[in-house]
DNA sequence: ACAGTAACTTTCAAATTGAAAGTTTGATTC
DNA sequence: GAATCAAACTTTCAATTTGAAAGTTACTGT
């Protein structure tokens, strides 16, 4: 993927990173509380494993994860959001008003999600 | 485009529709005041004319646009947004918040924006 | 030895992107 | 009245990206 930016503007560069159909609802499942690789491609949508590997690299790149060994022996990765990450949550409410408003029939985004919290037991 | 809904996730339902690198720039440019197809195509981005005028039919046939005559001979259309289509200017928003505050050396965004008007003199 | 698990990587056909040039409908200028 | 200009698209096509499926690596447990 491009993230270099198209102009100063500040919604365009969020877009140059975060622009495409997927990267967000990785950042969605890590904000619930979502932090393995497998964890992440059971989620609902089905991300493609080849997908997620490339946003994984991308998403600690620009450092909004950190890629953190949580076992030696097999070596195993997991994924902690940074605060940079977490700051996306924001927009991700932002998303979920428009499309509760404007869309029929969607899921009610929990209310822990909207106070700022992981999926209860997750977090 | 593919539109159609991958979950009855709010958040992915949105991506869904909104997900990539282009279509919340012509947002943008709409909720500043533009109408016409050569305004957009002239804004800061350079969108091409091909993803220009792909992503205004599906803008209007998701109700988020509305395709009307300006001129009779020759005849000429613009687009005026819809309530829908003004009701994304919050996830706009948080955007610009995000990359204002963390992202380096990108415009502020005007307060007029903010207020949920549009560029002084095209509103 | 053999199956199982987690985190990836590879492969490749199909879909999407975007730069550039072309089309349509008329108004205006030479 | 022929040529130029303008606005709103449409077409073309090479290059990039997507995503389904299968494969790899480094082990552990039976």
């Amino acid at each position: 993927m491009k993230t270099d930016h198209r102009s100063p503007c500040p919604i365009s560069s969020f877009l140059d990173l975060w622009g495409d159909r997927w990267t967000l609802i990785i950042i969605r499942d890590m904000l619930v509380g979502k932090r393995r690789f497998s964890d992440l491609e059971a989620g609902n949508e089905r991300v493609p494993a080849s997908i997620l590997a490339n946003r994984m690299k991308q998403l600690t790149e620009l450092g909004v994860a950190k890629r953190v060994q949580y076992s030696e022996r097999p070596p195993r990765y997991e994924y902690h959001l940074t605060d940079k990450g977490k700051a996306l949550r924001p927009v991700l409410i932002a998303m979920s008003n428009w499309s509760e408003e404007n869309l029929d029939d969607r899921w009610h985004t929990p209310d822990w999600f909207r106070e700022g919290r992981g999926a209860p037991g997750r977090n």
